[in-house]
DNA sequence: AACAAATTTAAGCTAATTTTAAGTTACATT
DNA sequence: AATGTAACTTAAAATTAGCTTAAATTTGTT
């Protein structure tokens, strides 16, 4: 999962990019409003965690503005504001969430996991399909019990598959979930790491629909 | 928005009760555990309302219990409980918020409305005709739950018909959707494709008005 | 800096899809 | 019923997507 981190405060941003990164989210952090709407233009998270108090405009605002353009993207409101009308404001403006600082980075945590699931319709913290499971938490993946070892992208790859098992994952939308930005993949990443995974994986787990792309089946 | 109200507290439910009913919320209140499990066999509700202090079991079991049955119900919980831990695992069992008491009434119906907001906007388009089954969004299509396996341009083919149910669309219309840019296509591939269509759905599925196009009847 | 691991690139190969084209059948109008 | 046209069928040729492999490059670690 992609998540947009805007934040102007350098120091809890470092730490939340070091917590959410080991959770194996790819973190794109910004301090100014300007920036954040600019950035999701050009690429596309599944999640924005953003502070209101921001230098150049009130978070508030790039909410507002977000909305305003229907796009559906999860928003977790992450700020100093705790007052009970601040809350409300932001969700009623279409924040998915509120949460005020402090705040413990595992909650932060259990309520991303929340979004992500939310996202991939079917999946908790454990999806089995078969003799695989994998565990969103741990970051683990088993067949018949025996841990996989797996690299970061080919997890990702997984990932990405798992959570959308049951429907087809084109290479570009897998390769969305790879990279940061749009960068410049002229080749055929996805496809060579879709092979190390299905040497690791039982005979046909990764299905491929040839001109459309690659899928698991549900359950 | 139908919401079930599982709490114990006679006090605080009569209270939110009414709260809920002035926000034109339908409310049902039940007081134990085995109330909750068993309305919701009965009734579809959008949404509940979990206290997890009950008398005769921990709210959490419920929770847990209705996910094991992959009931998609917005659930929030509401409790005395406010440490990290019971939060992280209410929200890993499949809770979609968290609210502890104390809490404020305002800040729980913000919260009702994002679940609300949010349940209207969460429908993939399924477009069935006859025993066809469509899934745009998954890429998938099924005969009688048996899925097809249809190549690339049959799919599309598939997809402008099923898409203009009722309405015939030429082959040059057909052509346009196949092909990014009106290519030279000085041949006869539509026909084709819905000759390889056919092969795969019911008789008489794709209709063919001569002269004019083919076409799906709507329904 | 050196090493190992992970990732990307590139190229050859195979098999499936798509296109082409030609022959056949069905339709509608006279 | 004959005719011209449209649609259907079939098979081959052309194209392309995906698999595999190995080498090149990048990244991370000691």
């Amino acid at each position: 999962m992609k998540i947009l981190l805007v934040e102007d405060d350098q120091l809890l941003a470092n730490a939340l990019s070091i917590a959410l990164t080991r959770e194996s989210y790819l973190i794109t952090h910004v301090t100014t409003a300007k920036e954040a709407i600019n950035q999701i233009k050009y690429t596309e998270y599944q999640s924005m965690i953003l502070d209101l108090g921001l230098p150049d405009m009130d978070g508030i605002d790039v909410l507002k503005r977000i909305r305003k353009q229907k796009i559906d993207l999860p928003i977790l409101i992450l700020t100093a504001r705790d007052s009970i009308e601040d809350k409300i404001k932001g969700l009623d403006l279409g924040a998915d969430d509120y949460l005020s600082k402090p705040f413990e980075v595992p909650e932060l945590l259990a309520r991303l996991r929340v979004i992500e699931r939310r996202l991939g319709t079917a999946n908790s913290a454990l999806i089995t399909i078969k003799n695989v499971t994998f565990d969103t938490r741990a970051n683990v993946v088993t067949v018949d019990t025996h841990p996989l070892v797996l690299s970061k992208k080919e997890y990702l790859v997984l990932k990405a598959l798992v959570e959308n098992a049951g429907r087809i994952q084109s290479r570009e939308q897998l390769e969305a979930k790879l990279y940061e930005w749009q960068d410049d993949i002229a080749s055929n990443t996805v496809e060579v790491h879709i092979h190390h995974l299905r040497k690791k994986l039982p005979a046909n787990f990764i299905k491929n629909i040839r001109g459309i792309g690659y899928s698991i089946d549900k359950a």
